[in-house]
DNA sequence: GCCGTTTTCGGCCCGACTGTTTTCAGTCG
């Protein structure tokens, strides 16, 4: 948001239309009022510009998913900062009863009945109506659902909220069961679909489909895997259990003629799923995790590309797969081309034992090397007050000598001098501007003070951005994962800013940062601002973290063009140098 | 409440499961 206005950020609205939409079926609305004001939430939630900065009703209207209506609501929500509607339907059922939702067993029905038959205003007025045994007295809840009621009340409320992993975490225990599952006989291939496969930043289960002909049964060895905790329900096509670490697995077995639907279907998102199947309604088609059908004649499903390819579409990367305007693209066959690793020339950020990396210079130039790299920038921390082991300017001008002794003897490789420069509290820098100056590339980021309010917060990026000579913001907003919220930030401004002064925005390919995430890439792009995908790596191995950031830039959008560090090295110079307007 | 390769009105994604019914509504993914 700008300097006016009662601050409404895009997360506020869709709240405020999610909560709509919650209220509206324990209100018994029609599904389908109700599902518009949920595709709504979730289409402003994953909007790369602030609403409130466009202004404009015509131009919300514009937007999928909003019509007039809800258009009148958003300008409504950013000009007061309230809603009336909501407002209303708030007086009609209290927030407690909202929550109830959560609670398994329970839709907008049931929750409708407990609150106009029993008078149940939250959990705790539930908790008596079900020790009272009141419950009986309402059709349609019978003993199963007391038991299973009583049981998700009495849990602690850290065990309510679904817990997700990592990607990252995920992986480590994804990847090893997907080894073992290919290698029980009889299985031909395996795949692991949902929100891992989309790449998402964390993943609350794994949606594993397994391809095998009838009679194989893989979930009998299943049984001996060494990282499951338990296996319920496995039936024969179906089975589901939990790993070591909490993580929840769902699995399927999928005949050969189906497979490609099916992983079409569990990879999702559901809202890209659904989209598929309207389209394939409109053709008087029918597509389902079994295939595509006309009447009872399946044309398509073997294979994910042969269903786009009959509901007229360009084949949609699973990182695309959010419902942000990808089917409309692969209607039209303009999808982007999407970054890949082997587009990336070079790692701008990284570090050595010359701060607080493991590996010496040597080493990190070997691994750049082992992995194809024609540049790279070593950006070790500065030294100030609060950085322990950073580097000041005496340790950069040694490592500047050494590293010019390198480039003499290297030929495949270039290595730059950089430095990963704290940004203090007031937006000034932790080394002077005559030090960076000797320097290829300035990586700047924060590390402390995350608790800024964003008028403040944004005042100290805006202020950094302006100092010469900056080439990178690294980790812009700051975020870890299930560690710490990104700080509050004016997130368009800053991106203005970086764009008028030719600066670079990270995404962090670090598994617990993935920074700038999906979103903000893609707020970059269409701002106009480069990308540049560093590793932070603080030891050899962790020039992997490359591959994060690809996947993260990639749910994003970007296309190679967007990325600083696909350029040549000439090129590249040609931009850290350009002079700032 | 949204939206248009049949449409400005009349539709709106699909299937499985569960537990509650007495033939299926509600919930879930």
């Amino acid at each position: 948001m700008g300097t006016h206005g009662p601050g409404i950020h895009n997360a506020d609205v869709a709240e405020a239309f999610e909560e709509m939409g919650d209220l509206l079926a324990i209100e018994g609305e029609s599904p389908f009022r109700i599902r518009a004001y949920r595709r709504a939430g979730q289409v402003v939630r994953s909007l790369p510009r602030e609403l409130a900065e466009m202004g404009k009703e015509s131009e919300y209207d514009a937007l999928p998913g909003i019509g007039t209506d809800l258009a009148a609501k958003i300008a409504e929500l950013v000009t007061t900062g309230h809603l009336k509607a909501l407002e209303k339907l708030r007086r009609r059922v209290p927030a407690g009863v909202r929550e109830l939702l959560g609670l398994p067993g329970l839709g907008p029905v049931r929750v409708r009945a407990l609150m106009t038959g029993l008078h149940v205003r939250d959990r705790e007025d539930l908790k008596r109506a079900l020790a009272a045994g009141a419950l009986a007295t309402l059709h349609g809840f019978g003993p199963k659902l007391k038991s299973r009621l009583e049981s998700a009340l009495a849990a602690e409320p850290a065990a309510r909220e679904a817990r997700r992993f990592p990607l990252s975490v995920a992986a480590e225990y994804a990847e090893p069961l997907r080894r073992y599952l290919g290698a029980i006989r009889g299985v031909t291939r395996v795949e692991i679909a949902g929100s891992y496969r989309r790449g998402r930043d964390t993943v609350g289960d794994l949606d594993v489909l397994l391809c095998a002909p009838a009679g194989v049964d893989p979930f009998g060895p299943l049984e001996h895997y060494r990282d499951l905790r338990e296996l319920s329900a496995a039936g024969t096509t179906k089975a589901a259990g939990v790993l070591r670490n909490g993580l929840q697995i769902d699995l399927r077995v999928v005949p050969k003629e189906s497979f490609g639907a099916a992983l079409q279907y569990f990879t999702g998102s559901k809202d890209h799923g659904i989209r598929l199947r309207r389209r394939a309604r409109e053709r008087g088609l029918k597509l389902s995790e079994y295939g595509l059908f006309r009447g009872d004649r399946r044309i398509a499903g073997e294979t994910e590309e042969g269903l786009y390819r009959a509901l007229a579409l360009e084949f949609v990367p699973p990182q695309l797969r959010e419902d942000r305007g990808e089917i409309e693209a692969a209607a039209r066959h303009a999808l982007p081309v999407l970054l890949e690793r082997a587009d990336l020339l070079g790692d701008l950020h990284m570090h050595t034992d010359a701060s607080d990396g493991n590996d010496t210079l040597e080493e990190m130039v070997a691994a750049a090397r082992a992995r194809k790299l024609s540049y790279i920038a070593i950006t070790d921390h500065g030294k100030h007050l609060g950085i322990v082991h950073g580097v000041d300017a005496d340790r950069l001008a040694r490592q500047g000598e050494a590293i010019d002794k390198l480039n003499d003897r290297l030929r495949d490789i270039t290595v730059l001098k950089g430095a990963e420069v704290d940004i203090l509290e007031d937006g000034r820098l932790a080394l002077p501007d005559a030090v960076l100056a000797k320097l290829d590339v300035v990586v700047i980021a924060i590390h402390s003070h995350f608790g800024l309010s964003g008028a403040k917060q944004t005042a100290r990026l805006l202020r950094a951005l302006d100092r010469p000579h900056v080439s990178i913001l690294a980790h812009p907003t700051g975020r870890l994962l299930g560690e710490r919220e990104p700080y509050t930030l004016e997130f368009e401004r800053v991106l203005d800013a970086a764009r008028d002064r030719g600066c670079t925005l990270e995404v962090n390919g670090q598994p617990l940062r993935l920074d700038l995430d999906d979103v903000h890439v893609m707020a970059a792009c269409d701002r106009g601002v480069l990308l540049s995908i560093g590793s932070d790596a603080h030891s050899s191995d962790q020039l992997a973290n490359l591959e994060g950031g690809v996947r993260q830039a990639r749910r994003g959008w970007a296309r190679r063009e967007d990325v600083l560090n696909t350029r040549s090295l000439g090129e590249l110079r040609d931009i850290l140098r350009k002079p700032r307007p």
